[in-house]
DNA sequence: CGCGGCTTTGATGTTCATCAAGTAAAGTGG
DNA sequence: CCACTTTACTTGATGAACATCAAAGCCGCG
């Protein structure tokens, strides 16, 4: 494990406006910690003492709903601040994190993030950025997905793993059928229907998590228009 | 008019951590505009270029979806900071605002808000907590509102106007019932439906736009379980 | 090897959007 | 100020979309 963030390559450029400095002290304090595949983070509840950067892997932030259900709000990708949702308006979490994939997480006391915020208005800006930028994103999807009907959600997400986050048409879905259902806010069943008439119409190839998108326009319209 | 914060009832505590010479120079540059009721504030896509502070009435947030077709994102009451869901990520904004009320509004110059997050590391700070708040806040209705059914969604906006905006059992609406709609996802027809419903289980009083809660303990369970 | 969770398909039921049609209210121009 | 137009409000009937229920095969894991 490395034990500077000199070397590290996915640093965002919020810690750019940091000096020398500041930056040393960054290194010193920060930990990266490492998730298996469906290890928690952090809950729901929980107080909130570091900040969190995505280094490696892929997350979901969720909420729980009932005793067996959850919504999901959000996937974290790297360079992704983690927790940035609930980190300067609460002291608990209002979220649950865990991982997807094996994760690697770079954490930093968050007493020492507020004090930068405090003495670099630079950094304070770019952090109020970031949050906008994260927090518009969020809202917006999720605006976008209620006013779809299934089909248009569920070519909506697919469209999501292959554009943002595997960069590629062919991909393995990191969740399960149920988890696709909880994100774009419908029944497993559906989401296994409608997966089926896009095999059937040709539009995708599945073997399991395996998804190849054969006809990327016609996803596409489904997802503008279903 | 006045032409100083100093005398300015709704002062936010934001303000508070501003110093005397900042503090002069904001009360300097502030504008401050009336709108009436109907009256367009800010289109979606225009350039931002003021920071707006309600002063005094209600406004309304939405997106244009199709040719007649509005998402009301949420409400601004007194001492909201409007617009600021764009503010800090965008040049542009991403949501229109109109008034639902006479209300009056303060403007102050984006630069100069930009500048005093760069020198006031306290100003940052509490900026940073209240947008943070404001999309927690926004979010976490969304999520709800979508949960519920369409009984448990107007039961839920009743009270957030009796509870959030004008704390009493009794009020106005400031909203048509084709506005409650396009805020929790309904259609009017709906909207009306349920209304009606509700006034012959007794749980309130309607006189056109004209509502009294009579029995706020079934409400709150609609809103909850429903 | 057996148990629980995930996946899949089919049948059924409920909720809600849509369509239709009429009244009331509120703006608009002569 | 009144005729006219538009927008808001209301109720009923119908149908489509989606949730729910049921049943069975599959897979991974202890």
């Amino acid at each position: 494990m490395s034990n500077s963030c000199d070397i590290c390559f996915y640093r965002s450029f919020l810690f750019d406006n940091l000096n020398k400095k500041e930056f040393a002290l960054l290194s010193l304090a920060r930990k990266e910690i490492n998730f298996k595949k469906g290890e928690v983070i952090s809950r729901e509840g929980e107080k909130i003492s570091e900040f969190l950067y995505l280094k490696e892997g892929l997350l979901k932030v969720y909420k729980t709903i009932g005793p067996r259900k959850e919504q999901i709000i959000g996937i974290a990708k790297p360079m992704d601040f983690v927790g940035l949702l609930s980190v300067f308006s609460k002291t608990k979490y209002l979220y649950s994190i865990s991982a997807l994939e094996v994760s690697s997480v770079c954490s930093i006391p968050l007493d020492m993030v507020k004090k930068m915020v405090l003495s670099n208005g630079e950094f304070a800006t770019t952090l109020l950025e970031k949050m906008s930028q994260m927090n518009d994103h969020i809202l917006n999807t999720r605006l976008n997905i209620n006013l779809k009907n299934l089909r248009g959600r569920t070519a909506f997400i697919l469209l999501m793993f292959s554009k943002e986050i595997y960069k590629s048409e062919k991909f393995e879905l990191p969740v399960s059928r149920k988890e696709i259902g909880e994100l774009i806010d419908m029944r497993t069943e559906n989401v296994i229907r409608i997966l089926s008439e896009f095999r059937n119409d040709s539009i995708l190839k599945i073997e399991g998590k395996g998804i190849e998108i054969m006809d990327i326009k016609r996803l596409e319209q489904i997802s503008e228009f279903g």
